[in-house]
This record gives structure tokens, C-alpha cells and sequence, in this order.
DNA sequence: AAATATTAGTTTACATGTTAATGAATCTTC
DNA sequence: GAAGATTCATTAACATGTAAACTAATATTT
């Protein structure tokens, strides 16, 4: 069997950690975790979205999401109403107080990721871009 | 602020949940956890490594480690035991019960394996290995 | 040797991941 | 238009992620 530290899914999740732990004190700093804040980031972009695409945008599993809402409401971060045309659907909008928190803390998430991306070559990091495309238009098994 | 699905941090994950889907199912069929597995996997190659290392190795954080080791104890599949020269290490070993399992599985997800990276090109392996190395020999922050 | 600091592993408390099941709303088919 | 199938979000049950506190063992300092 092929070598264990060469296997790929371990290797994306290492690197994955290794991108994070850029964050994670700025994040630490607004007691957001960091499903939380890649749920802001994507209504900030993405208004009133439904949460079935916002799931999938942020990677997230429907029952995880169900909570992290759950607490973002409580929070006052943002809020849940029925869409008028389909009852099952759940549109998810910020509160001002999230746009609010959001263009406050945005600039030095930015600044850690540009720190971050500054390490590697400008070419490379194209690069690395373009492979994780790759690997995101894979079918699901097949 | 960048466009937030251009995310390294973001496209990680995915990349990672795309690539895990491979294996989803023959884990499922031997009833074992992702995080099981790696453990196995990372003490097939590395016997009787020490609890530290294996977090280390197998990105997994101790305190949940430590609850992965109790029920793979549970299933008897590892066995703990503390090491004579420092009482507060713990070494951890895979029982023939584990090893026998493993020489069933791996081929399975060996083949898995193989399915998923060739769909890419030998070349775009190769790269997206080493940027990905680069990116595991970046210094936590700073 | 005693006091202090450090280290390895665990425990605790809470948030999230994962699968399966559920309930309500909508869609299909007949 | 009613029965059955499908869809969306939630709930339930358990495993893992995360940060902080804790215990026991070892190392360091005095």
C-alpha cells in the first residue's frame, strides 16, 4: 500500500489546518467559529439565501447547519423566515448587526489572508487554484 | 473583499469532502469512522507509535484521540499499554484482529484510491503534491 | 531534596460532523 | 382530486473538533 503521509485526502486536510490556523486568532478575537464566519462571509455575498444552497456553498451538512443557525440566531447575527412561494423553504438574511460586525472584522481576516497567500509564489498559487478546481468538478465516486 | 467561493481555505475543504466521498462507502462497509481508519492505517505503518505522534501524524487533536482510541479499544482493535522509560507516554498497538481486517480492507480502498487519482493527470498529481507540501511546511502563522 | 515548571494524556463543555429517521409541504401519477 | 413519491428542514444518536482546565509524571531550578 502506498505510503501513509502521501495520501491525499490526509494531505488537503493538513493544508486545510495549516490555512486556518492564519485565522483562527482573529476569529478567536469575535467569538466566531469558523463555520460560523464562512456562514456570515457567504450571506454577505449571497443574500437571503435559501439554506439549502447556503449548505452547500459553505460545505456544510444540513443538520450541522440547522444548529449553527440556530446559535447565529440567538446571537442576533441573522434571522430565518418561510419562503411565501414554498413552505419548506427557509430563506437566511443578516442582521444589520452582523453586516455591521462583518465590515469590522473583514479587513483583518483579508490582511491574514494575504499574508497567508504571500507565501507562496504568485504563479503557484494560480496553479493550486486551478488543481482544486480539478478535484471539485469530480463526480462523486463513478 | 475577494469573492468568497475563491477561498483557499474554503476549496481545501471541499477538495478534501470530494476526495473522501471516494472512500465513504468501503469504510462504511467495515463500519469504520474516517478518523478510525487513519488511525489503523497510521499505526499498520508505524507500530506502537506513541499517542503524541499519532495525533500528530493522523491531524487528529488529543482530547479527540483520545476518545477514537477508547472505542477502537472497545472493538478491540488497539491495544494501550504506558511506556517503561515515562509513565505519562502511552504506546499504542494494533491487535492481530486489526491487522487482519486491514489486509481486507486496504485493497479496497487501495482500488478506490487509484479510481480517484486517475482522474487527473500524472503530472497535475505530482504538482498539486508538492504545492500542497509547500503549504504543510508553512510556519503557523507569523 | 524541595519547590517550580513543563509535558503527556485525559476530562469537561460546547460546537460541529455524520447517518438515519421524522414531519411538513410539494409534486406525480393515476 | 386522492394516494404515493419526493423534497426541505429538522431532530435524534453518536462520533469528532475545539479550547480550557486538570492530573499525573518528569524535568528544571534553587
Amino acid at each position: 500500500m502506498r505510503d501513509f503521509d502521501d495520501s491525499l485526502p490526509l494531505k488537503l486536510l493538513k493544508a486545510r489546518e495549516v490555512t486556518m490556523s492564519y485565522f483562527r486568532p482573529v476569529l478567536q478575537q469575535v467569538a466566531l467559529t469558523e463555520q460560523q464566519w464562512r456562514v456570515i462571509r457567504a450571506l454577505r455575498q449571497y443574500p437571503d439565501s435559501e439554506a439549502k444552497e447556503l449548505a452547500k456553498r459553505c460545505a456544510i451538512l444540513s443538520p450541522s447547519l440547522t444548529g449553527i443557525l440556530s446559535r447565529l440566531e440567538q446571537q442576533e447575527l441573522i434571522s430565518r423566515r418561510k419562503s411565501t412561494e414554498d413552505q419548506r423553504v427557509v430563506l437566511i438574511s443578516l442582521t444589520d448587526k452582523a453586516q455591521q460586525m462583518f465590515d469590522e472584522v473583514a479587513p483583518l481576516v483579508d490582511e491574514r489572508y494575504r499574508h497567508l497567500t504571500k507565501q507562496l509564489s504568485a504563479s503557484d498559487m494560480k496553479k493550486l487554484d486551478q488543481l482544486l478546481d480539478k478535484i471539485l468538478q469530480l463526480k462523486p465516486d463513478q
